[in-house]
DNA sequence: TGATATTGGTTTCAAATGTAACTAATATCT
DNA sequence: AGATATTAGTTACATTTGAAACCAATATCA
């Protein structure tokens, strides 16, 4: 028999649309109103939650490789949203941390996010929001493992 | 109370970790195995379904834009994937179809793409496939709506 | 201690992507 | 028919992204 895929149904396709669809709808507040891309606010929620991590961690807890996240660095140190500060026993891992002005976006930008992300759940029935956190998880690990 | 995200447990982070991993793993097979982006993968997967159809069609069913998929065709003409006749009423739009080789690619690439995708399914139970597909449909309607 | 490897982070260059402007063909409206 | 608006598709430009090269600091091991 002819093999055939139905691209909309195809899983791979629709995890993509979806995850784009939700990643434009969110880019939207964190940029309009916020003036951050995706990438910078997850440096900042990283950082909102832990204090005087250097970049390699925020890599490691972001899903995101280092050299976005040095761009990210950069920008934000700029914009005087982050500090960095020397490192005490390794001199190349330097310590990154809110600033007073970055902490006050982040207590802005989170509860715009958790809200966004509650508009999303509702669609949902209490079950099938257990349902989904039990898939994404095996998912992961099913195509993270090898590939 | 402050408020917090924990990154790692925010859907719409999940999804897009999930879609990225996923992506990843199926665009190894496409580009390793067979020498072509995602993007054109999808073209040549709709046009597997649909014969001749203009590059709009091709947009409309695959969720890429116009600019993109125009990139791909110029692509796969060029490759001798796909060819493209001149339109019988409307001049402009000119329907698409693969060629023998291009069909061929298809046939040798389903196989591969569904395996892949029967590999991420069976990390679940067939009740969470159901699940997940309803779910996924409910999340694309409620991200897609407004916003 | 000195040689080599590894790691944190930045820079550089090429490829991918998005937006807007543009051309050509068709449709609409008077 | 003639003016105006839409639509299919391409091109040009700016921005983003990723891969690899790279520098400096630290770790490893003879």
């Amino acid at each position: 028999m002819r093999p055939t895929i139905k691209l909309e149904e195809f899983l791979p396709y629709r995890l993509s649309v979806l995850a784009n669809q939700v990643s434009q709808g969110i880019a939207r507040t964190y940029s309009e109103r916020f003036g951050l891309s995706i990438t910078e606010w997850r440096v900042i929620a990283i950082l909102g939650r832990f204090e005087n991590i250097p970049a390699a961690a925020v890599a490691e807890r972001s899903a995101m490789d280092k050299v976005a996240i040095s761009r990210a660095v950069r920008r934000l140190l700029d914009a005087g949203l982050i500090r960095r500060r020397d490192g005490r026993e390794d001199r190349r891992a330097k310590p990154l941390a809110l600033t007073r002005s970055g902490r006050a976006l982040y207590e802005a930008i989170a509860p715009a996010a958790l809200d966004y992300e509650g508009r999303l759940l509702s669609a949902l029935t209490p079950g099938e929001r257990r349902s989904l956190d039990r898939i994404v998880d095996k998912l992961l690990a099913a195509s993270g493992a090898d590939g």
